[in-house]
DNA sequence: ATATTAAATGCAACTAAGTTGCGTAAAACA
DNA sequence: TGTTTTACGCAACTTAGTTGCATTTAATAT
């Protein structure tokens, strides 16, 4: 079952170039197992005592993951980052911004998509997507 | 110029029936003075030094204005509050229907793409897609 | 006007999330 | 197997926000 998520995230990995390193695997594996976006301290916790990972080093395999594309951040109103794989992509919608140069996806969490007036006569809304294009902090 | 803001300020802190205190008015003045969402260090930089308000105040205030729905918190990527007051809506662009069954999209005009959140500081909206799914008036 | 009192403020100490610098370990490749 | 580059681990640090408690002050009652 967890086999499936490590292989997986093994071959993902391999595809950047960079390194495959057991760190790097073993949380890409973890998140690939998670349906929702979860956080740094979140998944210290399923890597437990024995697979441990220094703190410092996860957070630099969440970035790196990100910068790779294997992940994105998830804004939250508790100032922390959640991480979530970027397979799942098409199943939420709420709003994502999407960064015109270094491509990088953001889930705008509590954005929510609203609007203002209501529809024609007739139709229905059933989902609404938001997607706000342009330059993210480090570009702009 | 900034009297107008203060006497404001004054007025919509009696509405609440809680007390008027000198920072409570102050901090909603400098919010009603501003057009976009600063943080709470940026709030302390507007008040200087002769009109400082300890930090913890400052946070309490800044909560209490969100519970009186005097101002709003809003989320940002650098793990800060940043309050905004509600006077001001959020930005309008315009938004397209797509019909689940035949696909067809529609440019809806007069629907005015709007979310209740700015983005994170830093970054620049260039363009804001929005798409309604659903059931246009046909195929309902 | 003055006293009363409940609410707001100020201070100090604390927590939690994330960052930086630097020496060490370990993938990758020859 | 040795070399080189990259990632890791550790310690110390920063920054945003919180808590407890004593003091002050805005509103109200006298």
């Amino acid at each position: 079952m967890l086999t499936n998520f490590y292989e997986q995230a093994e071959e993902m990995i391999r595809h950047t170039g960079d390194r495959i390193t057991r760190g790097r695997v073993l949380v890409l594996s973890i998140l690939l197992a998670e349906k929702k976006a979860i956080s740094h301290h979140e998944i210290e916790e399923k890597l437990g005592d024995d697979s441990a990972i220094n703190r410092v080093t996860l957070y630099r395999i969440l970035e790196w993951l990100n910068k790779k594309d294997l992940a994105h951040k998830v804004i939250s109103g508790d100032r922390k980052w959640r991480f979530r794989t970027n397979i799942y992509t098409g199943l939420h919608q709420h709003a994502h911004f999407k960064c015109s140069i270094c491509a990088a996806v953001t889930c705008l969490n509590d954005v929510k998509a609203k609007y203002s007036s209501p529809l024609p006569p007739g139709y229905q809304s059933h989902e609404v997507e938001l997607t706000v294009k342009g330059l993210c902090a480090e570009c702009a």
